[in-house]
DNA sequence: TGTACATCAGTGAACGCGCGTTCACTGATGTAC
DNA sequence: TGTACATCAGTGAACGCGCGTTCACTGATGTAC
């Protein structure tokens, strides 16, 4: 969809402009401080003019939670194909490039991971697509290094219950995942035991001053969510 | 400090409302949304009554940080105490724990451990002291279990090492705990992946409807989280 | 190729709202002699 | 026990600010014939 007519091309140009002077007030004021009239001031235009290319408030930040997911996602994809393929080595990948994208960017990963925005509820049916890349790629570089043999195997495997299997079995139909449910459980704890890394990372909520130096730390954090899922921290480092 | 005079109860009193009533509007309308002016309606006094009891907005905020820290951490406390003292299951009960106050007030735990409120940086004098409380209630859980012997050792232990081992060791020496080195390190990633967990729980960050019982999930991570320490899943049944 | 009409971006004023904070004040409560 | 003074809680008006959203409008751009 290439826009023809100038009227169209400076239509595109003037949104991203909004989506992008909207990622700066975020930076700087936070999500629940984020205003339609401070845009408009900032995009050189009297404020009811914003109103031509959104909706309403809520719409733009849909539309920065829209672009938040994707950078992310990207930038996850483009550190996981720019990389080795050493199946041990996929999570540690994955978690440096969430780390380094979130710590570059405090403000979109809060509101991407942090309180929800007060009376602001993501509409699911855009944010879900985006939203949901990275724990899709995390389940893939979990199925690649199964596949590859290099994850320990539980002895006997721990049971997952009624009604948790069910989900599992939905989500493993939904992405096709070749992955036992011991498994699945086990990413999951890694999913959100990462982000909840990521999150005091970039949250400072580690004391002030506790830890010299973070990025070691993470370091020791993704031996141990490897060591979760059976990877040996021989094979992963 | 029984207050004496009559003035000085009825002081006591209001105070102990406005943090009250400043918890509800938290609870309703978030964190940056606070305001002393709705703080003031709902206590029945125009605004600048309320100077009379805080200095400033970001006072308040400060009061409600404290407030809450010494809630969960209090809870904390009590869960362990009611437990049985088996080492092997300190883990679990301080992590249900997090996971129940959390999940009951919503709001109050997006405070403490959700994006910082834009423009407040909380005073680490007035919040420090109750905000370690649960990160040393673990650790003690941890030293405890390790004295016990329920944690199995790693072959060769692994070496953590500057200068992060001397960020280690000035914990060990702050809070005259006695666990190596390596288990410190699990320690703390037992830590961020507990509040990891709890926050994609609050948040609502697991997709709509992923999981239909998010408490046997919770349970399976702290499997994984015991995992980590070297707990055998048995062992914290 | 030229004209008539439709579309659209942006204006400026207005609506009604809420905010933090200061200040001079009144009147009740507490205290020292 | 009584009086004079100091302390303090709460008032009401004001300051200057920002917000989301609507509306009738002007003038430029695009399109159908």
């Amino acid at each position: 969809m290439t826009a023809t007519t100038p009227r169209a091309r400076a239509r595109a140009r003037t949104m991203a402009d909004i989506v992008r002077i909207g990622r700066d007030h975020l930076a700087v004021h936070g999500a629940a401080a984020l205003s339609l009239r401070a845009v408009a001031r900032d995009l050189g235009v009297v404020s009811s003019a914003v109103y031509r290319y959104v909706r309403s408030r809520d719409e733009l930040l849909t539309l920065l939670v829209v672009d938040g997911y994707t950078e992310l996602a990207d930038a996850v994809d483009a550190a996981l194909a720019a990389a080795p393929v050493d199946p041990a080595q996929g999570l540690r990948v994955l978690g440096r490039a969430v780390r380094e994208w979130a710590l570059a960017e405090p403000a979109r990963y809060g509101l991407l991971f942090g309180t929800p925005v007060p009376g602001y509820q993501a509409p699911a049916e855009e944010t879900s697509p985006p939203g949901i890349r990275v724990i899709v790629a995390l389940m893939r570089v979990i199925e690649r290094a199964y596949a590859a043999g290099v994850l320990a195997s539980p002895e006997p495997p721990p049971v997952i219950a009624h009604p948790l299997s069910g989900d599992f079995a939905a989500i493993r139909a939904e992405f096709a995942l070749e992955v036992p449910d011991w498994l699945l459980a086990r990413g999951i704890s890694v999913w959100t035991g990462l982000f909840g890394a990521v999150s005091f990372d970039v949250f400072d909520m580690y004391g002030p001053g506790s830890f010299t130096d973070r990025a070691d730390l993470f370091e020791r954090h993704l031996d141990n969510l490897g060591g979760i899922l059976g990877l040996s921290a021989a094979a992963s480092e």
